[in-house]
DNA sequence: GATCCGTGGGG
DNA sequence: TCCCCAAGGAT
């Protein structure tokens, strides 16, 4: 049964896969990029990010010779910044340990900074050939369903669904098999309103449309506010986020203030979830009842007045992009044309 | 096992 | 406008 579906999962993928610029190469560096930027991000949102971070960083050499700051900059809008610095940090590790080059099986890729499980077993197949299932949100929920397992979790369910997923990988073809399933997931075995008429694999599924999903818990309401400070020169006032900050460490934005002042100038408001936040954002204009916290509010954080054409160099939050982007300051006008 | 870490796009 | 996310890993 098993052996049936994993064929049809995979005559379906060479039919239908989607032409990505991680699949033209099998270079391992290429693959393992694209793993880490895929993790709960959007295909949509790691295709830019991913042409210029091989324009830039083309070779694990190349990415550990970079700073850290370029690291960042070049991962800004993708979200997870600890993936890039934890990246960047294995880049070193092989490097220093492993001239360069990626271990060839799952079990050496798990000791990377960054590289868990999924990803582990990800560069393996795909790199590698190494006949071992992947287990993502993808693969868990497509084989809950072709085997009829409600919706839950526990050590029993992941056990069956890990099982399930391995007896559908080809030995011929790991990779594929294993891009398959999530791409089955990702296009067809949708979480919400999956597209049962489309699939390849409806004869061996016990579920066939029935699919309970899980609610998550409401964010947490929060008002913000920021100030845009600018000065004739044409700069804008940034300030960095501490490098021990739990959120965005190491990123740049603009300066944050206590509270709205009463009668400040609001420039702008706007919504922007992070994690579980639900921020109230308000910007506010810089002078009259305005004024910088000064002092120790700020110890510890970098400010500087940064020239607006100098923006795309820094790593900026997507917060302060969108901020900055809606005021008419990003992209800035000497890059604008070019992006 | 539960919690934390981001974001831009689509329904 | 609002809600829902999406190819996880570390602690």
């Amino acid at each position: 049964m098993f052996l049936d579906c994993g064929t049809a999962l995979l005559g379906w993928f060479d039919q239908h896969k989607r032409d990505l610029p991680w699949r033209r190469s099998s270079d391992p560096y290429g693959i393992w990029v694209s793993e880490i930027m895929l993790q709960q991000t959007r295909v949509a949102a790691v295709l830019e990010h991913y042409s210029r971070w091989m324009g830039s960083f083309p070779t694990v050499a190349a990415l550990a010779a970079a700073e850290e700051a370029e690291v960042l900059a070049l991962w800004s809008g993708l979200g997870y910044y600890r993936r890039a610095r934890m990246l960047h940090r294995a880049a070193r590790v092989l490097v220093a340990e492993h001239a360069g080059c990626l271990p060839r099986t799952s079990a050496a890729l798990r000791e990377l900074p960054g590289i868990g499980a999924y990803t582990a077993a990800a560069v393996a197949s795909i790199a590698f050939g190494e006949p071992v299932a992947v287990v993502d949100g993808n693969v868990e929920r497509v084989v809950a369903r072709l085997l009829g397992l409600p919706a839950g979790a526990g050590a029993d369910r992941l056990r069956a669904i890990r099982a399930g997923a391995q007896a559908l990988v080809s030995p011929a073809r790991p990779g594929d098999s294993n891009q398959a399933i999530m791409e089955l997931g990702a296009t067809v075995c949708l979480p919400r309103a999956p597209l049962c008429l489309g699939c390849p694999v409806q004869p061996w599924c016990r579920t066939r449309g029935e699919h309970p999903t899980i609610a998550r818990k409401p964010l947490t309401p929060r008002a913000i506010a920021y100030t845009l400070a600018t000065d004739t020169g044409g700069r804008v006032l940034l300030r960095q986020r501490p490098a021990e900050a739990s959120l965005m460490a190491g990123m740049w934005e603009l300066p944050e203030l206590p509270a709205a002042p009463p009668g400040a100038r609001v420039l702008l408001r706007f919504r922007h979830a992070i994690t579980v936040t639900n921020y109230a954002v308000s910007i506010v204009a810089l002078g009259g009842a305005t004024e910088l916290p000064g002092g120790d509010a700020a110890a510890g954080t970098a400010e500087r007045w940064v020239p607006v054409d100098e923006l795309p160099r820094l790593p900026l939050t997507g917060l302060a992009r969108k901020a900055l982007r809606r005021l008419g300051l990003w992209p800035p006008a000497s890059v604008s044309g070019s992006g």
